[in-house]
DNA sequence: ACTGAACATTTCAATACGGAGATAAATTCA
DNA sequence: TGAATTTATCTCCGTATTGAAATGTTCAGT
C-alpha cells in the first residue's frame, strides 16, 4: 500500500535535528512540531489529501478482504484470479495477469499454488502453442462458488459506511480517475 | 495492492471445466462466458463496483508515485517515513509506524535502511528507555525538503484529471468510509 | 518492594511478489 | 524461405514486508 504521502507544506525551514544539543529542546519538552506552513498550492494540497484519504480508505478495506480471504488460505492475489476465472471462465494466462494486475512472473506463481492445490488447471491453448488457458477445476469452481458470496457480503457490510447514492458517485470519479491513468482502457463490465 | 475483485454475479452454473471432451468447446469457439447472471442483490453489485474501482485507481495512482520515489531509490514506505518526519519532526518509532501503515517488524527494517544511508538517526527517548525517537539529519532533511515538492507535484498531477470539487467530493466520502473502518481516528492534520 | 500485565521495539523466519532475462512460438516483411 | 520482431509464458533472483516470538521496560496493584 501506499506511504500514506501527507498533505503538506513544502516549507523547508525546518528545525533540523543535527548531532549537537538542541536536539534536546524538541525530544524533551513539547517539541516546536517545526511548523510547516499550511501547502503554497491549494491544488497541490487538495491533491495530496485525496490520495493520503484515498491510500488510507484502500488499505483498511484491502485489511478486511485480505482476512476474509485468509480464511480460506488465500492471498488477496490468489483470490482476484480464481474470482477471475470463476466469473470470465477460462482465460489465458496473460488475461488473467493484466485483470488481476500482477507482474509477468506473479502470474506463473500464483497458477502454480492454486494448481498445486488442484483448484485450477493449465491447458494447452490449441490456436498458440505459446499460451494456455488457466481454467478451475470442478473443485475449485466448487470452491471459489461458495466462498465468493461471503467475500462480497464482507464488502457490501465495509461499504454500507456510504449511502447507495454516495457510493455510486465515489465509483464514477474514480473510475474517471482511474481511465485516465492507465492506456489499457480495460474491460467496460 | 488488492486483487481486483470484480463485480459480481453469484451464478454457480459453470460450464466446468473437466478433463473431458466439452472442454474444446469454448477453448477453440468462442466460448460461452459462463453466463453470469447479473448480481442478485443491487447493494452487493454496487459495493463490488467500488471496491473494483477505488482497488484500481489506487493502483494506478501508487505505481506512478512508486516510480517517482524510485527515481531517488526510495520504496513508498522509505518515501513515507521520511515524509512523516519532515512535517512532523521526530517521532517515536510507533508513531511513525501507525502513520505509514507498516507492521512493527517492518518499521525497524525501514528505519535501519534509512539509517544507513544517513537520512534518519534512532534516539533514545529520555522519558521511556524501551522506546526511541526517529529523527532526519541533515542531510535527510535536505534530501526529502528537495524531492517531496516534485512528488507532490506528479500527485497533483495524477489528480487533475478530477476537478477541484471533485477530489475535494471524493476526499470528503473516502474519509467517511475510512473512518468507519478505523478504530484510530488518526490525526485529524 | 514484588509480581504480573501491558507496551515499545527488535529479531527471526517465511514468503509473496516484482522485474530482468530466457525460451519458444507466432508474425511480419523482404 | 528465412531473418527480424513481437508476443506469451516461465525461470530465477532479489527484496520488501508481514507476523510471531523474544527482549527489555514501564506501570498497576497489593
Amino acid at each position: 500500500m501506499p506511504a500514506a504521502s501527507s498533505q503538506g507544506p513544502i516549507a523547508s525551514d525546518h528545525a533540523t535535528a543535527s548531532s549537537q544539543q538542541p536536539v534536546a529542546n524538541y525530544l524533551t519538552s513539547k517539541m516546536p512540531t517545526t511548523a510547516p506552513a499550511p501547502a503554497a498550492d491549494p491544488a497541490i494540497a487538495r491533491a495530496l489529501k485525496l490520495w493520503v484519504v484515498l491510500a488510507r480508505a484502500t488499505a483498511s478495506i484491502e485489511r478486511r478482504a485480505r482476512e476474509d480471504a485468509a480464511r480460506h488460505e488465500l492471498t488477496l492475489a490468489e483470490f482476484g484470479v480464481l474470482e477471475a476465472l470463476y466469473h470470465k471462465g477460462p482465460m489465458l494466462a496473460g488475461e488473467v495477469q493484466r485483470r488481476t494486475l500482477v507482474s509477468s512472473g506473479g502470474i506463473t506463481y500464483l497458477v502454480d499454488r492454486l494448481a498445486a492445490r488442484g483448484l485450477v488447471e493449465r491447458r494447452p491453448c490449441p490456436d498458440d502453442r505459446r499460451a494456455n488457458y488457466v481454467v478451475l477445476t470442478p473443485k475449485g469452481t466448487t470452491f471459489i462458488g461458495t466462498i465468493f458470496p461471503e467475500h462480497a457480503e464482507v464488502i457490501a457490510e465495509v461499504m454500507s459506511a456510504l449511502a447507495p447514492g454516495e457510493q455510486e458517485t465515489v465509483a464514477r470519479l474514480l473510475r474517471k480517475l482511474g481511465l485516465s491513468l492507465r492506456q489499457t482502457p480495460d474491460a467496460s463490465d
